[in-house]
DNA sequence: AACTATTTATAAGA
DNA sequence: TTCTTATAAATAGTT
């Protein structure tokens, strides 16, 4: 539609690339809205030329809630195709489940704000699991590095009365010889914890 | 470009409102199949019709990929202008513990291999909690999702149940009729959805 | 689903 | 980029 037939093949001249591309992705975004307004349908289009610059169109005002809509609707064709038995799925999958990692950087921005709208049901399962199982792990961790406090504090409180025996005997030694004076044995970083219950329990909130 | 010239609105009419749809529906993905050929650009397009069918075309091999970059080019985005007038961020953190960064980022390879040796018993509680908060959230927009999953299939359910109703008075008609045939009305992808109930059960596995 | 009279899109040129 | 115009392409109404 032009002065001239055009081969359907990537135009290699970049300048009037460039320029078909202006007036085509122009076209295009025209048609879409033709056809959204002639046929009562939604349409989503998402251009990205290939300098990375971003052109789209939407028939309802935002792109996040129509592809969240298309991301349900293959969520439910999805569920009613494995009710029964599996015929010829080729459906591209969407909802198919994000890495741990996009997850996990989707949850990172989203402990701040409350829009998690990207995450389908079937991620939402991945994460509580994938959550749970961290969770428990911290938790056993935790525990873990608690018991060892408790145990070391417990060991020092026991050279500590070795230490109060010793002390002890040397007094009653004092008492039946002469008045000389003994520097105590210090404990650096020791002398709060006499009674290891407190420290302790301030850990375990 | 037809006969006439046709007026920028609703076609009232719903069998020729059909017609154009499926015409322009193929001249809409032709026009972007060409446009992504000519000028070696990406495109999606997707097309929910009235009656909540889909069609799509992408210029990748599979609309998810391709959705994908769009998030990430979204993210990239949305970074580039937060990081240019967000200068407050630069706060130094004078607490033992480590930030939710850090820990994230320590939980991540950690959950492959247990060598956590890099966390003390107060960054672990800080972890502990700050998942519980996450695994709470997740559980909520879990739950809200299949919530609006099971209620739609409970309004494909009750339209369905309808249809039935006037299916059978049809046939009631029929038999005290003439034998006349008459075409059942057939509603695409709802025919397996009689019992929501399988449905939703393998969405909550 | 085909056909065609028209409208619309657009390629090339300015 | 924008405008112009000859021509290709899309499509509205018809069969």
């Amino acid at each position: 539609m032009g002065r001239k037939k055009v081969e359907m093949k990537r135009i290699e001249d970049k300048s009037s690339r460039q320029v078909t591309f202006s007036k085509r992705r122009n076209g295009l975004i025209k048609k879409a809205r033709e056809l959204t307004v002639l046929c009562d349908v939604q349409i989503g289009v998402i251009v990205f030329s290939n300098s990375g610059k971003l052109y789209e169109f939407c028939s309802t005002g935002s792109m996040a809630n129509f592809l969240k809509e298309y991301q349900w609707h293959l969520e439910v064709e999805a569920a009613s195709v494995k009710g029964a038995n599996d015929t010829k799925s080729y459906q591209v999958d969407y909802s198919s489940s994000k890495s741990y990692a996009e997850l996990l950087q989707i949850v990172e921005t989203q402990l701040e704000g409350p829009n998690c709208e990207q995450l389908s049901v079937t991620d939402l399962i991945k994460l509580e699991n994938q959550f749970a199982a961290a969770l428990t792990q911290i938790r056993a961790k935790k525990t873990e590095l608690m018991l060892d406090f408790i145990k070391a504090l417990h060991n020092k409180e026991i050279m500590l009365k070795e230490d109060n025996v010793h002390l002890e005997r040397e007094m009653e030694a004092m008492k039946n010889g002469v008045g000389m004076v003994k520097r105590l044995r210090t404990h650096p970083n020791l002398h709060l914890v006499h009674s290891p219950q407190q420290a302790t329990l301030s850990l375990l909130q």
